[in-house]
DNA sequence: GCGACAG
DNA sequence: ATCTTGTCGC
């Protein structure tokens, strides 16, 4: 899986911010016709006091959720955390280990928001962008938009909604826990979203896509930094 | 100006 | 995100 088009990345927030307003124009809402084989995760973890990085993307067979494939990397990272920036310092190991996936997923799930972002522009629209691959966006706390706590039972939910327009769910993923933030990232709807995340659950917070890929980052850490071995 | 603020 | 032990609750 390769990117369709490439942009540079260390760029300034005002940049960024431009780059975000423009590929939101290329974002596609529409639903998902193809078949769902393959779901991939992504996540990175981080070693304090250091600026490496390890990423990890896992494939799985769906519905059935055999792991199929992982693929990890340790880079350096320059770009800082900052909120509505999250993917111009995640979002080139992200797409480094996709790429070195043998296997082509035919969704890929991130941790983190969708179009569920003030620009619409979370990490998963747009490395779904880039890709022009359906993406989700899950999403475990807030960036922006107001919403009311859905109940507390599983499958739940409720709109989550910025400026007068709907950009997420507020998913309960599990009873007695903090429900997930779900949106579109790419060639997806909203209610396919719901559906594939709530289809990946298995009695966890978090769908196991987006667990075993956090699993598999911290492990890859803990494995390789000196500090902490 | 003040509060909010994915990972 | 990361650093951390025990502890409260379903």
């Amino acid at each position: 899986m390769q990117p369709v088009f490439s942009h540079p990345w260390e760029i300034s927030f005002k940049e960024a911010a431009e780059l975000q307003r423009k590929l939101r124009q290329r974002l596609v809402y529409e639903e998902y016709t193809g078949q769902i084989n393959l779901i991939a995760g992504a996540d990175i973890s981080y070693a304090r006091k250091t600026n490496t990085n390890y990423a990890g993307a896992l494939v799985f067979s769906y519905p059935g959720l055999e792991l199929v494939e992982e693929v990890g990397v340790a880079r350096e990272c320059h770009f800082p955390y900052v909120p509505g920036f999250l993917s111009f310092r995640e979002g080139p190991p992200l797409l480094e280990v996709l790429s070195r996936l043998r296997h082509e997923p035919d969704i890929l799930v991130f941790d983190g928001q969708g179009i569920a972002h003030p620009r619409r522009l979370g990490i998963a629209a747009h490395l779904g962008v880039i890709l022009d691959k359906p993406a989700i966006g899950c999403a475990k706390t807030r960036l922006c938009g107001k919403y009311d706590p859905p109940p507390d039972e599983v499958g739940a939910w409720s709109p989550l909604t910025h400026q007068g327009e709907t950009v997420g769910a507020v998913l309960r993923t599990k009873k007695g826990t903090k429900p997930v933030f779900i949106s579109t990232g790419h060639r997806i709807t909203l209610n396919q979203a719901l559906q594939v995340v709530s289809a990946c659950c298995r009695g966890y917070r978090l769908p196991e896509v987006v667990r075993r890929a956090h699993l598999f980052v911290n492990r890859l850490r803990i494995e390789k930094d000196p500090i902490l071995k």
